[in-house]
RNA sequence: GCCCCCAUCGUCUAGUGGACCAGGACGUCGGCCUUUCAAGCCGGAGACACGGAUUCGAAUUCCGUUGGGGGCACCA
């Protein structure tokens, strides 16, 4: 399946370490995965981790989780290996401090020794005087012999890209169409740390130069730094990968989903209950359609049909409700089997009072089919099923209560239908049903009622 | 402030000059089915942001306006 050389298509998923498998990231790894195996090609994942400040514990192996979870599987990353190791940026230095000699010497880039205090003066004053937002390039025109001074004198320097003044840089997306860019607009931006760290700008460019990237998905919010590596690109002699700017996933409310909307990480999903691929399937629609009706689609019908050609350009917002319903309609075509399997692995996940902590897998089979046209996730089945494995059920008055009518009147029905049963001379269908029928007639309520509560 | 992107029902979308008084799905409303609920089935309401231009003809092309989003870090 994997195809690892040759001339085939090479995706790469590229998450840094800052946080969760936030919905976003997740579908543009989805994209990745199924552009990747519609064409025989290679998914190799890559970790972004150049800013050590933000580095978060433990993210990483969440993402990597959440990937497999949902049945996405790489074909080179960080835990499997591959030709091009390693596959986290901070273990690749060496690489882009090449990059930057070599860039540096050919005149595309420069030292620069401006404090971070004159940085933000510069920008405050810019702001004051509503002018060009950007690094004024004061380092640029150094003298080999200032160069010299500041260097003997021991300051920090960051190495910046120095952009043409002239001109102007195109991008041919696939989903965006021709975009250009103003070069003198852009400014002289950093592309080495003091740290020594690369900035994104710079190793994004450098390692999917070196993995061979054919396609570079990316979130809609990279477009306005394209034209930096494309430059990059240009002054290293490289031939740059094709680009897909992906348009944002938003709130309900329009703004940029985020925290205070919900669930914004994919496993938050997992816990209420939604099966991986209900949410595949959701996500890749949410920006690209195959037609004017197929909704409904399995991984492999997916694999198949992607493109990026039919990637949507405005934004979508995520409609949990629809998700919903999708949910349910996945979980109401599994066989009984899978579903009595899933519902036993979620309760394992996540254990919820009132379900045994290891469920007879022969009795949650069984159950399965009583439940299955109810559920919208996985969670709604615990209180639905709860009374098989109790041994007293209890019951709250008020779910007796039938509409229209109240409570004295329920426990007459109720101690009516009791005495009904007692008398009954066969426990049969037919007599319970003519029996309950004559009850409901003396009591001048309907079937409906008087049914609705003895369940 | 500057730069970039986007614009079809409430939402996700189909639509690439005539097959569109705009199709599908979620949601919503009504009905059917049913001992209740759910599921299912049938039906209804519901959109081309606005203004010019091109054209015999524009949701589809061009320009402008408005609206929304993103970016302008030694973060990604």
């Amino acid at each position: 399946m994997a195809n690892g050389t040759g001339n085939g298509v090479r995706v790469r998923f590229a998450p840094s370490p800052t946080g969760g498998p936030h919905v976003g990231n997740i579908r543009t790894a989805i994209y990745d995965w199924l552009l990747a195996r519609g064409s025989d090609g290679a998914f190799v994942i890559r970790v972004e981790d150049t800013d050590q400040g933000r580095k978060v514990e433990g993210a990483i192996d969440e993402l990597l989780d959440a990937l497999a979870w949902l049945g996405i599987e790489w074909d080179e990353g960080p835990d499997v290996g591959g030709p091009h190791a390693p596959y986290v940026q901070s273990e690749r230095l060496d690489r882009y401090h090449d990059a930057i000699a070599s860039l540096i010497e050919n005149g595309a880039a420069y030292r620069c020794y401006c404090t971070p205090g004159r940085l933000s003066e510069m920008r405050e004053q810019q702001q004051r005087e509503k002018g060009q937002i950007g690094y004024d390039r004061l380092c640029k025109t150094l003298s080999a012999a200032e160069r010299g001074e500041r260097e003997a004198a021991g300051l920090s320097s960051v190495v910046r890209f120095a952009m043409p003044s002239e001109g102007v840089t195109r991008l041919d997306d696939i989903v965006r169409g021709e975009v250009s860019f103003e070069n003198g607009l852009v400014d002289d931006f950093v592309m080495l740390k003091g740290d020594g760290f690369p900035t994104y700008h710079l190793a994004n460019v450098v390692d999917d130069h070196s993995m061979e990237i054919t396609h570079v998905l990316r979130a809609e919010e990279w477009l306005p730094s394209a034209p930096r590596h494309l430059q990059i690109y240009d002054a290293l002699g490289w031939t740059p990968p094709t680009f897909a700017h992906l348009p944002v996933i938003l709130a309900p409310d329009r703004s940029k989903l985020s925290k205070r909307h919900g669930a914004t990480s994919i496993m938050e999903y997992r816990e209420q209950g939604y099966i991986a691929p209900a949410l595949v399937n959701f996500l890749t629609l949410l920006g690209w359609s195959l037609d004017d009706k197929t909704e409904i689609m399995s991984s492999a019908e997916l694999k198949e049909n992607f493109s990026l050609e039919r990637v949507s350009r405005s934004g979508a917002l995520f409609d949990a409700e629809k998700l919903t319903w999708m949910n349910g309609h996945y979980i109401r075509e599994m066989s009984d089997e899978d579903l009595a399997d899933g519902l036993l692995e979620y309760w394992g996940r996540y254990p919820v009072s009132g379900i045994p902590v290891s469920p007879d897998r022969a009795v949650v089979v069984k159950i399965a089919p009583l439940v299955k046209e109810r559920l919208k996730t996985l969670a709604d089945a615990a209180p639905l099923v709860r009374f098989f494995f109790a041994d007293q059920t209890q019951y709250e008055a008020d779910d007796l209560v039938q509409k229209k009518m109240d409570v004295p009147g329920t426990k007459a029905a109720l101690d009516g239908a009791l005495e009904v049963l007692r008398e009954l001379p066969a426990f049969d269908t037919e007599s319970i049903e003519t029996a309950l029928r004559a009850l409901a007639e003396d009591l001048g309520i309907k079937v409906g009622q008087l049914l609705g509560s003895i369940r």
